[in-house]
Parts: structure tokens; C-alpha cells; sequence
DNA sequence: TCATTGATGGTCT
DNA sequence: GACCATCAATGAG
């Protein structure tokens, strides 16, 4: 069986960049009614806090947005286009308002339909907005290092579905692994 | 194969 | 009332 390594929440006090693709090869772990949901990360997207006009924290510290202020290594989970929700992991220290978008997930176990694009993957770990400020160091919440040291090419993209930000929707803050077929479509 | 659009609801102005 | 860090279905070519 896989060692489940938690990550620490050092892991995640660090520049977002790094942090997004050092999470690229790590496992997600959701367990939820008695079911361990555990994915591959293969794609994420960073976002750089206030500055950063594709980010929500752009806008200011809301209601909505006011995990994103918060300390490192918990969940933003919010209601998109009112079907899915995305699920980003919080940044850098507390007040950076950085986190990192995951875009897509190998199955590993117990991941049922595509999981391929935020708003899929979040229904196939089981993931709402209940898990909304949640602690990514739980039991039952958290992502482990890859079981095996693997050699893996990253590439670098412009983010999705940014393009109202103007020089920020060129920017090469989407990060996946190269040639893993499940990385998302477009 | 590509472009367009509908579904659907919270958040902010 | 406008806007969405989406996805699937539709229809034209």
C-alpha cells in the first residue's frame, strides 16, 4: 500500500509557484460517508493574490473571498456558474491572499466519472462547498506527496478562462504534467 | 472539427 | 442586473 505522506503546512507557506508545481505528481485525499477518494494531481493554475486581476482576492477581502486572506494550507471551495465548484489550496502566508486552482486529477482510487477540469473534479472527489475553509492537514482532507520519486516534465500555459484580465491572462501560471492524458481539454 | 449557447445560482454593484 | 477560474449539447460547415 501507498505511504500517505501528509503534507505539512510548511508545504504550502511558500511562493505560489512552487508550490503549484511541486503539487503536480501529489495525491489529494478526500475521504467522505466512508469512502477514501484519493486523485492524482496532474494540472493547476496559480494565482497571485491582489495584484493578480484573474484572482478573486483581486477584488478585495469579501465575504466570499475571505479564506483566501487567510493562513496557508486550507481549502476555497466556491459555487461556479451555479453547477460546479472549484477547489483551490490557500498560499503563501496569511494576508497574501495566493492560492493554487486544481484543474485536474488522475483517478487513483475511488474516483468515479471524469475528473478533468475543476468543476468535474470536484465532483468526482466529492467535493462542495461544505468543504469551504476547510484545513487541508485533517484526517480526512489532505493531500500526500507521491509515493515514488518520479521524473515528470511540467509545462507552463496561460490559465483558463481568464481573458477579462487583461496582461494577467497571459501570464504562464497554468502548470501540468506533460503527456498525462488527463490533463483537461482546451 | 469548431463555434455558439443553455443551464443555473451566488456574489457584488 | 451583470458577471462568472465550467461543461455538455447543439448546429453549421
Amino acid at each position: 500500500m501507498d505511504l500517505m505522506r501528509k503534507l505539512p503546512r510548511s508545504f504550502y507557506d511558500r511562493d505560489t509557484v512552487t508550490v503549484a508545481r511541486e503539487l503536480l505528481g501529489a495525491r489529494l485525499v478526500h475521504v467522505a460517508g466512508g469512502v477514501e477518494r484519493v486523485g492524482r494531481i496532474v494540472e493547476v493554475e496559480a494565482y497571485l493574490g491582489e495584484q493578480d486581476l484573474a484572482a478573486h482576492s483581486s477584488k478585495g477581502r469579501t465575504p466570499r473571498t475571505a479564506i483566501l486572506f487567510g493562513p496557508p494550507g486550507f481549502a476555497y471551495v466556491y459555487l461556479i456558474y451555479g453547477i460546479y465548484c472549484c477547489m483551490n489550496i490557500v498560499t503563501e502566508r496569511e494576508g497574501s491572499a495566493c492560492a493554487v486552482l486544481l484543474r485536474a486529477l488522475e483517478p487513483v482510487r475511488n474516483v468515479e466519472g471524469r475528473s478533468s477540469g475543476p468543476g468535474l473534479l470536484c465532483r468526482a472527489m466529492g467535493i462542495d462547498r461544505r468543504q469551504n475553509g476547510r484545513d487541508l492537514l485533517s484526517d480526512d482532507f489532505f493531500v500526500a506527496e507521491s509515493s515514488e520519486r518520479e521524473t515528470m516534465q511540467v509545462v507552463s500555459r496561460p490559465r483558463i478562462g481568464v481573458d477579462y484580465s487583461g496582461i494577467w491572462a497571459g501570464k504562464l501560471l497554468r502548470f501540468y504534467i506533460a503527456g498525462n492524458s488527463f490533463v483537461s481539454k482546451p
